[in-house]
DNA sequence: CAGTGGTCTAGACCACGTC
DNA sequence: ACGTGGTCTAGACCACTGG
């Protein structure tokens, strides 16, 4: 909580209005929170998970139930910057990224293969943590560890050929056809925080999104 | 253009400063646009056609490079309601609708094939219309011969067989796999609008979105 | 230069939550 | 009862736009 606008206006000696005002905006920008009778209060910026969780793995009865597939991580190490993941990441960027890899299952069976390549030296921490013990999603775990927050991504969908290590996790043949998502990841600055590439086994894959002003 | 701050407030007996909060509120909610020393204005209800322009078919060159497709309709009639699009419209649904079929190319060759669904009565006229004179986007036509802002769309995109109509207008063999997008799009009171099927030849298939707030 | 909106002041009264 | 934020008042000065 934060002094009442009364005593913030005399401290810095404006008047109530112009305080209120100065408030008012900061509620506009989601970065405080106001209750009558009650005070103003800092916001916690509020990881809307909502938004990523578009991976819709669809149900064989209802495809409109929503699945968190299970999450089996492989590896996680330091390599060289691939050009494609320097180009997303910018001229600021170390010369050596994280990499992570894993496996995404539902219903025990592999449906999506995940690269995630993270900056470094701000997820240096990383490697050394016990990756068994994150849970499936990864944007609440940059966030809780490393105050670090995903306010937007793009995803670029497409059809490709899987690679000789996606087949493998898949459990598909090699060179069969896989659906591709690559995602940018990025903090509220607009920073690129991950680079993000999954293949997903094509006949079970479906990917929802909403545009637009969602009507409430 | 509306009367001045000083105008309205004097005509219904408010002081200034109310109907300046008033007048605040309308902006926020994107109803007014307020110019210092010009004066305020009724917004136009914007279109945000960069919002709708979401399926880019690759450069080859550049994957940059935004492409909107040429468009030619095949057909456009009523039919009898298909029971997903039943679905999609809900209750209140007369029980027939109208079909327009097209097919999207880029540099002559056919992209895109799509079967867009359109309430009846609401779209009733679009059967006399001359289909050549429209433009290759679905939604300024709305806009500006029925009044009928498109405000936001849910997309869900999987892969798929290509229908016998589908692998014909694409030149592709029948049964082979295409890219699958379903759009259901609103207008801003939530009332389904549109229902549409697009079957895409999945070899240069691209489809980019992005989530969250956008940086500036 | 006249009129517009943008910002600010110094009050007032009210609705709501907590104690 | 008291302190909180929500709304309102009746002014003031300034910055910008247009003719």
């Amino acid at each position: 909580m934060i002094p009442s606008e009364n005593r913030l206006a005399e401290e810095y000696g404006v008047a109530l209005a112009t305080m209120r005002m100065a408030l008012k905006q900061l509620v506009d920008e989601g970065l405080l929170d106001r209750r009558r009778g009650t005070g103003t209060f800092v916001k916690q910026p509020a990881f809307r998970a909502d938004l990523f969780r578009f991976f819709h793995v669809h149900d064989v009865d209802d495809p409109d139930i929503p699945v968190i597939p299970e999450s089996r991580i492989l590896s996680c190490q330091e390599v060289p910057l691939p050009p494609e993941v320097q180009k997303a990441f910018g001229a600021d960027s170390a010369s050596h990224c994280i990499k992570l890899e894993r496996v995404r299952l539902w219903s025990g069976e592999p449906m999506l293969f995940e690269e995630v390549y993270l900056r470094l030296p701000d997820f240096e921490e990383l490697l050394s943590l016990n990756l068994k013990t994150m849970g499936p999603l990864l944007y609440p775990v940059f966030l809780e560890k490393f105050g670090i927050l995903i306010s937007s991504a793009t995803d670029e969908l497409s059809f490709g050929i899987a690679t000789e290590t996606s087949a493998k996790q898949l459990e598909l043949a090699s060179e069969a056809p896989v659906a591709v998502i690559q995602r940018i990841a990025r903090n509220p600055a607009g920073r690129v925080i991950e680079f993000r590439r999954v293949h997903g086994r094509p006949e079970r894959f479906r990917y929802r999104v909403t545009l637009g002003d969602q009507p409430a």
